[in-house]
DNA sequence: TCTGGGGTCCTAGGACCC
DNA sequence: TCTGGGGTCCTAGGACCC
């Protein structure tokens, strides 16, 4: 109990989350895990790398119980751990036993502990949220901003760097101009917003400082505009054939999000990441470079999509050059539906359409993987490292949580 | 020799988010 | 030796059109 514990990003690379405990020993966050090791080591902080299907089971099961609970008003999955739910129908009086009722039947049912901010929009109760959580003993969790004092108050606390919204850039702009907190963004004139922030973003921004609410929320139904797979290599690669492989993987994965959505792409772009050449001496400097082609027939089959996918890779591809990453984006997506007779589409679309199906099928029910491409590989020696991986412990029979 | 104005669409790149 | 992955939205500027 309450020994420090991080977890890593994909590949092993960053600390990514972090326990107050871990905090207080000074890890950073997005630290590089080897520039950590030492604090780590003498600590013992329990080390983890991310185990998506662990937390994606659990975000779901988060979420289930948020839609349950809130019944009629709708709820925006925002992230795997956050999300927003539209309370105008709820009364202002009910505000706060509402807010409590959501926290407490989340832990109940699923045993993840949760901080609830309301407020009139999204930015308040992301500053709501932030707060409460902060406060553990005043808050218990739940924050309703409901007066302009209590606006007023949480935004003297709030930092301009901690508003949803503001990043390094528009952080380091606006303390220039000597604003710290958000009471004091709030106060400035939206034209300048317009001028200074980015246009709309700006305005929108300080609309919703002031109670406007600008941010709508957005339909469960709506789809995906991009999709992408991209991975680091567990060690750098330099051959052609296994970048080709990873790509031909990624290209495979990203495929499968497409019919999940029932999209086709009418595009695809492969990029890879290098970083010097083989006999330099090693020197932290990536950098990335593209191809892309516009999809003649949008399509969702995988096997055409690493058909166009290859020829990129050749193009990009340098001898001696050192390949640290590679990754595909599908874009241009349209509804499968939608996709226009063609004159010169081959008779058996619809047959591959089933193929990739029944693919789907079988992988999604066995196993990631169960049935794959050859172009994929079979060696795949640029795999990605996952070291410490945690159990699936609520999506893989194999891996179940045991009490003995 | 003089060489407009207004509009749309697309893309690249920047900024942000978790 | 080792530095994550997957998104969104917006803007500026170029191409193209009449």
């Amino acid at each position: 109990m309450n020994s420090p514990v991080v977890v890593l990003s994909n590949n092993d690379g960053c600390i990514i989350s972090r326990t107050d405990e871990a905090k207080k020993l000074g890890v950073g966050m997005a630290a590089p895990y080897y520039q950590n090791k030492d604090i780590i080591e003498k600590n013992k902080v329990a080390v983890f790398s991310s185990n998506y299907h662990l937390y994606g089971d659990l975000s779901a099961r988060v979420m289930d119980t948020l839609r349950f609970v809130s019944g009629d008003n709708s709820v925006e999955v925002y992230s795997v751990d956050e999300a927003f739910v539209d309370l105008k129908s709820v009364a202002k009086e009910d505000l706060p036993s509402f807010g409590v009722t959501l926290k407490d039947t989340v832990e109940l049912w699923t045993g993840i502990k949760v901080s609830v901010g309301i407020a009139p929009t999204k930015v308040l109760s992301k500053v709501a949220n932030r707060l409460s959580k902060k406060d553990k003993a005043g808050s218990k969790g739940v924050l309703v901003l409901d007066t302009e004092e209590k606006i007023k108050e949480a935004l003297e606390n709030t930092k301009v760097d901690d508003l949803w919204g503001v990043g390094r850039q528009y952080a380091l702009k606006v303390r220039n101009l000597g604003i710290e907190n958000g009471w004091q963004l709030r106060n400035m004139p939206v034209e300048w917003a317009r001028k200074n922030l980015g246009g709309v973003v700006g305005t929108r921004l300080i609309k919703e400082l002031n109670g406007e609410s600008c941010i709508p929320m957005k339909d469960p139904l709506e789809t995906k505009k991009m999709i992408a797979t991209t991975r680091m290599f567990g060690s750098p690669v330099f051959e052609l054939k296994d970048i080709k492989e990873a790509v031909a993987t990624y290209v495979s994965r990203a495929a499968e999000k497409l019919r999940r959505q029932c999209c086709a792409a009418s595009a695809i772009d492969v990029f890879v990441v290098t970083n010097g050449h083989k006999e330099e001496k090693y020197v932290y400097s990536p950098q990335s470079r593209h191809r892309s082609m516009t999809i003649p027939i949008a399509t969702s089959n995988t096997h055409e999509l690493i058909q166009y996918a290859m020829p990129l890779v050749d193009h990009l591809y340098e001898k001696g050059v050192k390949y640290l990453k590679a990754g595909v984006t599908l874009s241009g997506l349209v509804p499968d539906a939608s996709i226009q007779a063609n004159l010169f589409a081959t008779e058996n679309r619809n047959e591959q359409r089933h193929l990739m199906e029944t693919i789907d099928n079988i992988n999604f029910s066995q196993r990631d993987d169960m049935i794959k491409y050859a172009a994929t590989g079979l060696k795949r020696n640029w795999k990605m490292r996952q070291e410490m991986r945690s159990k699936r412990y609520t999506t893989r029979w194999e891996e179940l949580y045991e009490i003995k």
